[in-house]
DNA sequence: TGATAAAATTTACGCGGGTAAAAATTTTAT
DNA sequence: ATAAAATTTTTACCCGCGTAAATTTTATCA
């Protein structure tokens, strides 16, 4: 346990009586050397603690063992989860993951990027700013880096996408509320960070028209990646003016509605859809505290789990088949309607 | 711009018509390098977009210019807050955060620890789980590996400690609640995962007993890092039996008084300073989401900054001085309270 | 202008391990 | 037991860069 005088592969072949090309065999695969080597060199692993230099490693190989997890906004709770799981399914694998986040900083996002190109990583799940994000520099970081976008699409950047179906969430919030009681607007930033933003606002416009009910878009000022506060600060505004178009109101995401039940509560507008409610709120993305909200907060589910382990999936198959896919996919998964209090 | 034949600094070299040690050189300082062979080598830089491998560069130098940051659990925005501000001073002093979360998770901490010490980083900033950490592995890890703790103390571990001061928290709060009100319960989670969770308790009762009041602690179930859903069922099963021994509760921290308040909300009590409010509710930490409860959450806040700045700035005292300090120093900063709207 | 200091170049070796080729060994199949 | 197949060992060179020492070039300044 102790003896850590092992300076190198060299000393510690000597020592578990195997020849250097074979434990470094091992260390790439344990299961491509004999069953009774592989547990002489165990033996001499748990006796001395010798690990081999990754820099050392991966100074030749072309392909790394790493994987690079880009987010916009880690201080979005959202995105920890998603973060946590990807994780996981990258460990299990046997990748090692390096999470960086942009901090809703388009010049800390090419940085990483620039960082992330010398890591020569196996492949990076990205998840980028949206709006804010340098085009270019991701598109030309995807050309030397396989790349799988998820979360947040560009058009044709990347290998493949992975996220949520903007329609399915909006579609289910949008027939939920018609059918329960007076049709939603839809509130939103004028200038979304984000592009699944306006796929929402879309979705939300034909899925009235298609109801055959009067949409009305309501648009709040208001940059950078403070949702909520965003939120609350056009709802009161709202509010005071008594200019909501409608009862109902369908955030375009639960940061702002978490904003906006704030506004709400303190202006004394009662929210939920009991009787002595004044409004109903709904929204998407099931944002870890939305059940916290007060009321609780009624929305659409991202299938975190089903989006991370897709992401993942994918970025195994596009490092497999040596960076390169057929075609750029664009996979979706539905959302699930979470019925709560606020509408 | 395209002309990416370059593969290594001695072709870099070669082509910039400087000598490759001295290439080397600016590379590890621009500084370091006459001003006119700086220009060239970035006159080079700009048309041909070599950068050095980086596995290559680490090899040999004992001491890499990384820098290892590791927090408990991601998914809170508290550290999501703190981990921006420690990322930016670490790449303003020019070296390269790796960012790693425990997910609250032991085994995840030993491994995150494990993968660690193979990177050789220049220095570890540590946020440990606090009571879940494998305590033998953190002591062993900040020997071979400079190390500053900070959020949550682990006595003698690390070689500096750098956080809240829990007493000015808690001092602020009970004088504020117990000087406007009835003197406030303290609600906090039967087993804690954070040591800070003990001495605000301990704070607590001295300060009670100096102002001469009675205290109470009322303890929660549950276990694992879903505070609030802890702080929600908590509240829910005092509201019913009514078993809160007083009209006001501070609670140890901001997630627990989130669930806290949702529980108020669910059952139909008004918490705030108003005439018309049974409860009045106030915590600790100013979490990012915390000014949008319902109502708004009273608080002492962290000096996220304070405390960011000054353990990056001890962590490289600790470098500069080859990795030991004199002695092991406790730098804790004071809390400000902040007033809202539930106490 | 010459002396001195500062910076750059040459030269050369090392780091820790990847990996290819040929030889030797072990295992498996016949 | 013997041939064939699978592993391992030997040997040797490579990767891309750090870095030390000696030498040459360049800059500084009296």
């Amino acid at each position: 346990m102790a003896h850590s005088e092992i300076r190198n592969m060299e000393e510690f072949a000597a020592i578990s009586g195997i020849s250097r090309p074979t434990v470094s065999k091992y260390f790439h695969d344990p299961s491509s050397v004999r069953k009774s080597t592989r547990m002489r060199i165990e033996a001499a692993l748990e006796k001395y603690d010798y690990r081999p230099n990754i820099y050392a490693m991966n100074q030749n190989r072309k392909l790394t063992k790493n994987i690079g997890i880009v987010v916009p906004y880690l201080a979005d709770p959202f995105f920890g989860e998603i973060v946590r799981m990807i994780e996981g399914r990258c460990i299990e694998a046997g990748f090692t993951p390096s999470l960086f986040s942009a901090h809703g900083d388009q010049a800390h996002e090419n940085a990483i990027l620039d960082s992330l190109r010398s890591m020569k990583p196996a492949g990076v799940l990205l998840a980028p700013l949206g709006r804010q994000s340098d085009k270019s520099a991701i598109e030309t970081f995807c050309k030397h880096v396989p790349t799988v976008l998820f979360d947040s699409n560009i058009d044709g950047m990347g290998e493949a996408f992975v996220g949520s179906d903007n329609h399915s969430f909006v579609s289910q919030t949008v027939e939920y509320l018609s059918r329960t009681g007076e049709a939603p607007c839809f509130f939103e930033m004028r200038t979304p960070a984000n592009p699944n933003a306006n796929k929402r606002r879309i979705a939300y416009l034909s899925m009235m028209e298609r109801l055959g009910l009067e949409p009305h878009v309501v648009k709040v000022d208001g940059t950078g990646w403070g949702f909520e506060e965003i939120g609350r600060r056009g709802g009161l505004k709202l509010l005071s003016e008594k200019s909501l178009p409608t009862n109902t109101v369908l955030c375009s995401n639960d940061r702002l509605a978490i904003g906006l039940l704030a506004a709400c509560y303190e202006s004394g507008v009662r929210v939920g859809r009991g009787a002595d409610c004044a409004l109903r709120v709904a929204s998407h993305d099931d944002h870890p505290f939305s059940r916290f909200t007060c009321p609780s907060l009624t929305t659409a589910a991202h299938d975190y789990s089903a989006v991370s382990d897709n992401a993942v999936e994918t970025l195994f198959r596009l490092i497999e088949s040596g960076g390169r896919l057929e075609s750029r996919t664009e996979s979706l998964f539905p959302a699930r309607l979470i019925m709560r209090d606020s509408a």
